[in-house]
DNA sequence: GTGATTGCAAATCTTTTGCACTAAA
DNA sequence: TTTAGTGCAAAAGATTTGCAATCAC
């Protein structure tokens, strides 16, 4: 599963500035937990917990920076559960395995899933993505 | 798209009663806002202004009754929107279309969607349930 | 009667907002 | 400088809880 690595600090300013926003301190914060070259699936509050030991920062700044980094392709929510939004740092086409038992949330490769028929939009509408959740129990 | 029909108020009772619910005053007014013979997605907030006008109930006991409904299997809740669930009249096995210009949200048929290719759940789990949604702009 | 159900208001939880302060460029 | 970004504390929404009053059986 390839995804281009961030690990490197260095990276990160140069992602942040790809998408319009400034390198500061709090968003490297950010950028460093979620963009460490491992896909994975937070909600704002572990964001906000693993963010903390390496920079001080609001809980605010966290909600503002994850929907900035959304809005610029870097995450997509994952919505599975009505108690809590998942940010997803895999942004490439895939799928997900819901463990309604656990609350773990894992990808499935977009290849994995063949969708051999798929009804057209209604008129004036475009399809923007398929999401495809198989629940586990 | 079949549906049991429950147009008339008669047939309340004993579909609450089959789900082990007493038939109160609250809950058939509830009933006869989802169950009348017509699939509907619905927020909480929905259900409680369509419900109010048929009965006085409090909002407090449109979600435990809506709870109970779900876990009756009466009712499924649909996550596709992180400020708010639907609860979907519609139990059959089936899909979605969400248009996330207006957040409509319309029912696709099992049979329009074909699976062609499903990765097997991880060894402990089974599969509970697909959902596909297919998002709109 | 008696236990299930309800209403109300308060509590919770998550997320957003307003605004003065701070920092990046 | 100058403007974006941040922190804080308050506000907003959605949902839940506790408990006394009420209703179905």
């Amino acid at each position: 599963m390839p995804m281009r690595s961030f690990a490197h600090p260095d990276h990160l300013p140069p992602l942040l500035q790809a998408a319009g926003l400034r390198p500061t301190r709090q968003r490297m914060a950010l950028a460093a937990v979620l963009f460490d070259g491992c896909h994975k699936h937070m909600t704002a509050e572990q964001v906000y917990a693993a963010a903390r030991k390496k920079a001080p920062l609001s809980l605010a700044t966290v909600y503002n920076a994850l929907h900035q980094f959304t809005a610029a392709g870097l995450l997509r929510e994952v919505l599975v559960d009505s108690n809590q939004v998942y940010f997803d740092t895999n942004t490439a086409s895939h799928h997900h395995f819901f463990d309604q038992a656990t609350g773990e949330l894992h990808d499935i490769p977009a290849k994995a899933v063949r969708l051999a028929r798929l009804p057209k939009p209604p008129k004036g509408r475009r399809l923007d993505r398929v999401d495809v959740i198989i629940r586990l129990r």
